[in-house]
DNA sequence: TGATTACCCCTAGCAGCTCTAGGGGTAACC
DNA sequence: GGTTACCCCTAGAGCTGCTAGGGGTAATCA
């Protein structure tokens, strides 16, 4: 299934709320708490990364992973810890929204 | 806010699952039904419709709306009937896994 | 009756995001 | 020393929504 854009930058923050992690580690944890819902090629995930940085909501500094490879790790940056919430405030919405209509019926029996 | 991508078709489909609908009614049913959570431009409503047209999923045919103005009505086909909970799936899939994504915890507190 | 409003349809071009399909470098392992 | 695994990156295509327009006809109002 395609991933909806926008979904990305929520699952990106949310992996980096607790720590630094590495771009590789950062689409582990997606797929794993996704179930592999998503694919997610590097592809997809290493601009999306970029994106964030250029955007100010996370920052990233070389160092190196738990098998020693050099590796670029992100964290939030307060700009990117404040949106977090707003950004699953926003998610909510849309997904109550999207529901009812999914949901509802004739509109014709309830409409005003 | 914005509107992520397929979730249109979703609910084109939906709208017109009872009866023809034009164009106009389609993007009002949707507004309505959504809380105005999404403005639905024009400009993205018809290109959407066309395109769900090409795919086969509805199809079309002039008629006159209630006020009498020259209308185009849109109806599923079969495929589209077809379709539609098979995208409904789809939907309740992404939005579960996504909030998984949004609501736990720490990985590294529960990985394996 | 002539002008205005409301309804309904449409398109071109831009912008943003994902995906495909590559390439590359280095540590660990055999 | 060769191979594998890990980790990073990018160009270009494709899809979709958005912006910013245009246009035609019925109803309404002055």
């Amino acid at each position: 299934m395609e991933l909806l854009p926008g979904t990305l930058e929520l699952l990106i923050l949310r992996a980096l709320r607790w720590e630094p992690t590495h771009g590789a580690g950062v689409g582990e944890w997606i797929r794993l708490v996704t179930d592999g819902a998503f694919p997610l090629e590097e592809g997809t995930l290493y601009p999306a990364l970029h994106r964030l940085e250029r955007r100010g909501w996370i920052e990233s500094e070389w160092g190196r992973s738990d098998t020693g490879r050099r590796a670029r790790f992100y964290m939030l940056t307060p700009e990117g810890r404040q949106a977090l919430p707003r950004l699953k405030l926003e998610w909510e919405r849309y997904v109550d929204a999207v529901g009812r209509a999914v949901n509802y019926g004739n509109p014709r029996l309830w409409a005003p």
